[in-house]
DNA sequence: CCCCTTTTTGCAACTAGTTGCAAAAACAGA
DNA sequence: TCTGTTTTTGCAACTAGTTGCAAAAAGGGG
């Protein structure tokens, strides 16, 4: 249950359409919360039923045409009362790492390739990350909300770090493993 | 689709009931894909229709029952094919990180218990992944299975120790900013 | 043997996310 | 203005994971 108050943070960083959602979702918000067009139509029609949220302008409700929301105190409250409450942590799950148990049985043929494509992938997003360190958080700007979302990005940008190093790790181990046969 | 993958990998590596799968799925596999006995169950039975496992005693099935399984010629191979399969990066979602982000605007209050928590669990986590590490891959220990496991291993301590780390870094900043309102 | 508890298996309903597709409006060119 | 394309919104069906609950067998006294 957290999608709502995704868009809810979202929302109050900035008025949005369901499309300029979408959008944001795939920058910033979707590196730790990602989410698709439809998923965010459909709960901005729940948040709005629920009274946390309406549309902005809203002459004519119909298909086809931008609609903006904004939060109502509703809303704030429910994601004040949300952030602070204690959750546990949700149980990871890491194919590429299962795959690479499964490998230990059945051999490793054919892994090593995507292993060096995600190794890629995770090099472009860790460009990414760096290029929006540079543009939003030059050094100087630390008021508080700031440094939180800064704080949020660094947890990225390291994520991403530790990534690249230890997909050329398992690389560099792959390369002295034997052959691609189970054992 | 990686939940029969999972189970495969696990049968391969010692045939079960779908209890002992649990006990195993809670410790050495959950580490990197969790699952309740009710989808460990759920999926022996579509894993035994198509093919890929079968009972392995079974004199009267029925229920309450130890049932152990053990993986056919078919499950091997739908397993290899998947391994050797190349899949895209699924999208992250991490709750925590999405809480400090929310917390930037409705404030603080109330993160910074949750943040100590959390940290807490990961030390024990880590410190329980060590003790593995201690116990199953002393040195010396180099067939490629071993490695391969003790690479998924070495992931999972090192994403514990890099949690420790942020979230200890995040607490200083915590300590750092000046109330618990939103700016 | 009977009763009570624990273990082991499993069903069913629910929640969240994904995929495929399409309608309504807006827009651009003839 | 008509027409075809693109944008924006959205429904519906499907897949995977979670939660609640319970039945069948096994095991342990009395």
């Amino acid at each position: 249950m957290s999608l709502p108050h995704a868009i809810l943070t979202a929302l109050l960083e900035k008025p949005s359409s369901g499309l300029e959602l979408t959008r944001r979702f795939d920058k910033s918000i979707g590196y730790f919360w990602s989410a698709t067009h439809q998923q965010i139509y459909r709960e901005l029609g729940r948040l709005e039923a629920d009274g946390h949220i309406r549309a902005l302008p809203a002459e004519q409700p119909a298909r086809g045409q931008k609609k903006s929301y904004e939060v109502l105190p509703a809303g704030s409250a429910e994601l004040a009362r949300w952030t602070a409450a204690s959750q546990d942590p949700k149980p990871h799950r890491d194919v590429l790492l299962l795959r690479l148990r499964a490998a230990a049985v059945v051999g490793t043929a054919g892994l090593a390739d995507d292993l060096r494509r995600h190794l890629d992938l995770h090099r472009l997003q860790l460009a990414e990350y760096q290029e929006i360190e540079k543009r939003d958080f030059p050094p100087g700007r630390d008021a508080p909300q700031d440094r939180l979302r800064h704080l949020v990005l660094r947890a990225g940008i390291d994520l991403e770090t530790f990534w690249t190093q230890w997909l050329t790790h398992a690389l560099e181990e792959f390369a002295e493993l034997p052959g691609s046969e189970p054992a």
